[in-house]
DNA sequence: GGTAAATACGGAGGCCCCCTCCGCTTTACA
DNA sequence: TGTAAAGCGGAGGGGGCCTCCGTATTTACC
């Protein structure tokens, strides 16, 4: 991602580097989910198999840690769009995918805490993550106006919206299925052959 | 608030524990302002000056310390619009009150995220503060409408979600005198007799 | 393959915080 | 003033935070 146009010939990271960062990233996933912003780094680093210098080493402040993780988890819904736009038809890669950010806030309900905490604290996280998950489903959007299914004056910015405000506004037990099911209203309501079967 | 109907004739409640619970709350406002929700509660206790016993009797948990610095400082507001509103005329009285709603944020900046953890983990909270806090504005608001200076559509809960959104939406440096300035705005746009007087 | 220099690793240690427990003090009431 | 209930304080064991530095690993170059 980067070091590509450095003036000085850097050499490479070292492997080991590389390999302990990735252990940290992921402990910290599972260290966060189950305890929320307050869990312990100490934890991370066990989890990892590393040494709690390794862990400062590469993520100084807990808030950085923060930032790495969420940074990853964009970068996976990110991914996922990529796949499921050259496996689905139009409307179903669309659909799925909000189901997938729906449940990506369910599954890390106690990371969701951290990531606000962390989206709080920098705003320009906020701007990177709204960008990155735009783009990502500006394809599938596109993809599913060019084919007709759906109407065309809906942007990307409204369904992230969309999806934000539905889960901020749930947190009573039992939220996620009902999310769901207003998840697949939304997405009814933006087809285009209304059929207008009961809502 | 409590104990006159209790059926057992129970003694009074010792003065310095009421005198202590008080000097808590006090010291947890001033270390939760200053260190955010992670701040110490040695610290706490120190500041208060009592035993970290003393402190956990009274909140047994960090939690419980949160939810009651958040309702003193609902009860807080409420008090203030009462006293607004006997001693200023109704449009300024309801002004006043709502600049003095963004200060309440603003000068509790490490607080804020401290509370919204709190308001997070128990929805009653909010419903608790939503309705004391739509009770002190409704009289404030209902003085105004009567006395002819605003217009009679704006509903309680419309200011007040007004002054949490544009709180929320602004964390860059120097939002204060932003956020107090679209308030003024926001009044302006509520006030019937138009004559576009310096505020 | 071998070597030197750069780089990263691990975890001990000092500090602070969490929270419980219990002997001592203060208070309310008679 | 007596007394029992209620409350107080802070010591102490456990654990997390973060720094520091001797040691181990890896890269680049021969």
């Amino acid at each position: 991602m980067y070091g590509a146009l450095s003036a000085k010939p850097a050499r490479r990271p070292r492997a080991d580097s590389v390999r302990n960062r990735a252990r940290v990233l992921e402990a910290a996933k599972l260290v966060f989910a189950a305890g929320g912003p307050a869990g312990s780094l100490e934890a991370v680093a066990r989890q990892a198999g590393v040494g709690v210098g390794t862990l400062y080493r590469h993520f100084p402040t807990r808030q950085a840690l923060f930032e790495a993780v969420y940074r990853h988890e964009v970068q996976q819904l990110v991914e996922l769009a990529e796949q499921l736009g050259t496996d689905l038809p139009p409307l179903e890669a669309l659909r799925r995918w909000m189901h997938a950010n729906v449940e990506f806030v369910a599954t890390k309900k106690g990371m969701s805490a951290a990531l606000a905490v962390a989206v709080h604290a920098s705003s320009d996280l906020t701007a990177y993550s709204m960008d990155r998950l735009g783009r990502a489903l500006e394809t599938l959007l596109r993809r599913a106006v060019e084919a007709g299914v759906i109407r065309d004056d809906i942007s990307t910015e409204d369904i992230l919206r969309t999806i934000v405000g539905l889960c901020y506004t749930h947190d009573k037990p039992g939220w996620q299925g009902n999310v769901l099911r207003l998840v697949d209203v939304f997405v009814d309501g933006m087809r285009r052959s209304q059929c207008s079967g009961p809502i």
